[in-house]
DNA sequence: AGCAATTTTTATCTTTCAGAAAATTTTTGC
DNA sequence: GCAAAAATTTTCTGAAAGATAAAAATTGCT
């Protein structure tokens, strides 16, 4: 069976790093392979789920869309990760990671312009994915500025209810 | 002047970040409007730095790939952006933001399998972005596992230096 | 070293896409 | 309500992209 990420994986891997739209021809001139080779190698990275290639907002240009980063201290009696699971799958959640040091997991969270959303995830949501007392607290960093953040939309974030509007009838709480 | 980021933007935005190599007629389908239009508006969303496709891994899939959340504190004195700023230029270090809450700043790095250049970074890299005293400490946060979790390449990881060997000879420091 | 399995290349074909220009519709400002 | 500006659609043509099959090269294994 093929090696997971070989050499020419990872300088392909690259490139699209920089430009996911470029084609398949370009990529091969500069990898020294034959376009189907490309195509073909392209094809297993996304369909073993190694790779993708998606369109990432800006977020300092995009005001409107608040960011914040979730320490959160759970006690997890080895089921941490299926708690993390759980919370990925949240709306407004974009990941979810088990981590070293104070904290036990990070997650991040995108809304746009509505800090109610904020407050649901951590008063409601949070707390509400294991039985009482296993989700200990949580701190918010709340991102003001960033410097190189792009963001993938999360589940709950545009997805089929769309205002013109500044954005008051966008939640989808109820 | 057009508006930045009007309805079919967003439906556009939203689409791109499920499907990043999607075509333009696809698209154009979906959204109801026509392909000239989509490659238009894709492109002025490209050009002014608001959104862009890129190919991201997933972390969960390349154990060799490690990721570190650090959080920062920092006396900005109110250059705090500057200091932000440089950050994000660093080698391995993927993204930094300004946040509330406990830390000032909170930076992602992310490293090939090589602890040492996590430990160059917060002992040396990140201490010498200011004048002594500014930064003034700083806590990490090494990802054992994550969910839905993607990264792009940072400068510094997979640039030129290629090894397939175990990645012993893949760190560029010195 | 030699054989088998996989991978890569080459070549060909069909379909689709990208980009430009002009006309029409929609929006905006007064 | 009217005029100016912007956005969208239509139409067109050359250029890619994608699929497929057969040959060549590489790799791995005994």
């Amino acid at each position: 069976m093929r090696e997971k990420f070989n050499r020419a994986d990872r300088r392909l891997a690259k490139l699209l790093s920089r430009e996911g739209r470029e084609g398949v021809n370009d990529l091969a001139a500069q990898l020294d392979l034959s376009a189907p080779t490309v195509r073909s190698r392209l094809k297993t990275l996304i369909e073993r789920n190694l790779l993708k290639i998606v369109g990432v907002l800006n977020v300092a240009e995009r005001p409107e869309l608040i960011i914040a980063i979730i320490g959160i201290h759970a006690n997890g009696h080895g089921r941490l990760d299926e708690i993390a699971k759980r919370m990925a799958e949240l709306p407004f959640v974009t990941s979810v990671s088990i981590v070293t040091g104070r904290y036990d997991l990070i997650a991040e969270v995108l809304f746009e312009g509505d800090m109610e959303d904020l407050y649901h995830v951590t008063s409601t949501l949070l707390p509400g994915l294991a039985e009482p007392g296993v989700i200990q607290g949580s701190e918010t960093f709340v991102v003001m500025r960033s410097h190189n953040k792009w963001v993938s939309l999360p589940k709950g974030v545009w997805d089929e209810d769309f205002g013109d509007a500044p954005a008051a009838a966008g939640s989808s709480r109820e």
